[in-house]
DNA sequence: TTTATATATGCTAAATTTAGCATATATAAA
DNA sequence: TTTATATATGCTAAATTTAGCATATATAAA
């Protein structure tokens, strides 16, 4: 459904698309610089968006085929996986060469949220109020 | 004028909204390609685009700070210019690495179309017929 | 000077994108 | 089974982008 893509050229201009926007640039910027799989409630706690914004960037940036998602219960995890693509691959280069500075402040909540985690999963939602009151600490 | 940035994001946004329409992407794999400066007639007929719409194109292009413009009289030039800025040097790399093969009609068009220089100077325009005549043999 | 030519740009309508809301869906917990 | 929670999605209005047209501007040629 999602490939029925006329012009060999629409890979390259989607993906261009998807790193056009602010939020999804700094949700791809995660993705990269994590090691492990993220789950949206983080994802939202992190960027300090909206669910809505979140889940519909989330699946913009999954149709352009940079990120993967793995469902586990409720939850739904997002990941980057090297490709053996080389343009995939220059794409995660020229993200990364974004200077680690712009993204302090998410760098330092995504840790705190991480940190957070039970047994190495996630187990609070963007909803609890547990965070709220840990983040700003 | 046009450097009101808010958000340091905005610069690298601001590339890969430029590089995710079409036209836009071929122009810029053009003058990566291509070692010269190259008019706006000659990227009209290599591409068959209108002349607004390269001009337009071209114009957000450069707004980006990816490419540069020399006016030569009554043309004008635009050529890629290699940066000492890690991102743009990345960008480069990725945009190269989008198969030649997609580009074979254009590559062929633009040798023609710049084989037709004069002295290494561009003295065709798109009006002239002359191309027309030549472009298919 | 007038005319031709190369390029840029203002205007418009159609298409696309976006944020925000409300609500649907799916699963786990009670 | 009912309820709570995590996430996805349909709808809408505002904003943005786009192609296409017409026209403006600038320069060179006549």
């Amino acid at each position: 459904m999602e490939n029925i893509e006329m012009n060999p050229f629409e890979r390259y201009t989607t993906i261009f698309k998807a790193l056009s926007d602010l939020t999804r640039l700094k949700i791809i910027w995660l993705l990269l610089s994590i090691d492990s799989k993220i789950s949206v409630s983080e994802i939202i706690d992190v960027l300090e968006e909206s669910q809505y914004n979140v889940s519909k960037h989330l699946k913009i940036l999954k149709n352009s085929n940079l990120i993967y998602e793995k469902k586990d219960g409720k939850w739904s995890f997002y990941y980057y996986l090297p490709s053996d693509d080389l343009f995939n691959e220059y794409i995660k280069q020229t993200v990364m060469a974004i200077p680690k500075e712009l993204m302090t402040k998410e760098i330092i909540r995504c840790s705190k949220r991480l940190s957070m985690r039970v047994d190495d999963k996630c187990v609070i939602g963007a909803a609890s109020d547990v965070w709220a009151e840990i983040k700003n600490k």
